[in-house]
DNA sequence: AAAAGTCACAACCGCTGTACA
DNA sequence: ATGTACAGCGGTTGTGACTTT
């Protein structure tokens, strides 16, 4: 990481200093985040856009969580992972204080390793994994209400546009998880499926989880109750069936 | 002790989606 | 309807640290 490296266009590359880090933090501080093209003039940094975006969100932002992560993390990335996919941002937004480029490299160097050998024990990780291939939610778009509004997702909109879905599943989890909490995940889960429930009842197009949602998830989602987290699994699991059937 | 191999993670790059004129 | 700029994401790379031989 050669913090001297230079781009054609003059613009630095490579690994960040003491001195930027500040610059960057007090313009995040004093502007806020966002409107990440006037970062580099307004902090006085020589930095393109992409690279002030990424230091502040991976590494200057309060409350980043560094260290190993717990089995409970873990657990909840295989778990994420098995739904989601390599959906990084939306596996991240569930573990409060990780960042999308944690998970990643945690999954790239842990993980991934333990689906393709796993036979090989990782020096570190002690979590035993029992992990097989799903098919995974690849959110398609639909057409739903510009406003964004959850409450009146499909509901006599008539300007409607194309939204990916995981876009309202962050409003979901926004909306019901802004100040995480220890059932964090069970709670996005949740809220995710009363969601779309309801889309289900305010709507009767089918094309809203078209994705290829495996059944594997009720499972999936059952097992992730094991942990004690919350009484009551049993039921939940036979929501999802009942949604999965519902979907079907 | 040194070389080789491996790991961990910060950072970059290219692509896609969205907003807006 | 189209083009452009911007934001964000995931894949990949580079490199220092650490471990093994």
């Amino acid at each position: 990481m050669n913090s001297s490296i230079t781009k054609s266009s003059g613009v630095r590359k490579g690994a960040w200093t003491e001195e930027e880090d500040t610059l960057l933090r007090k313009c995040v501080e004093k502007y806020g985040e966002g409107k990440w093209h006037q970062v580099p003039l307004r902090a006085g940094l020589n930095r393109c856009r992409k690279s002030c975006r990424l230091r502040w969100l991976n590494y200057l932002r309060p409350h980043i969580k560094r260290g190993d992560f717990s089995e409970d993390e873990v657990d909840l990335i295989l778990r994420l992972h098995k739904l989601l996919g390599n959906r990084w941002s939306l596996i991240a937004g569930r573990l409060p204080g990780r960042t999308a480029n944690d998970v990643k490299n945690y999954w790239n160097t842990h993980l991934q390793r333990k689906l393709i050998s796993p036979h090989r024990q990782d020096r570190k990780c002690k979590v035993s994994l029992k992990i097989t291939e799903n098919n995974i939610v690849r959110p398609r778009p639909r057409t739903f209400s510009s406003t964004k509004n959850i409450v009146s997702l499909g509901r006599n909109d008539s300007n409607t546009n194309t939204v990916d879905k995981d876009e309202r599943c962050k409003q979901i989890s926004t909306s019901t998880c802004d100040n995480p909490t220890a059932d964090d995940g069970v709670q996005w889960w949740t809220s995710l499926l009363a969601n779309c429930n309801e889309i289900k009842e305010v709507d009767e197009s089918p094309s809203l989880l078209h994705e290829e949602i495996s059944p594997t998830i009720n499972g999936g989602i059952s097992n992730c109750m094991q942990g004690g987290q919350i009484s009551g699994w049993d039921d939940f699991s036979a929501d999802i069936h009942d949604l999965w059937n519902l979907l079907n």
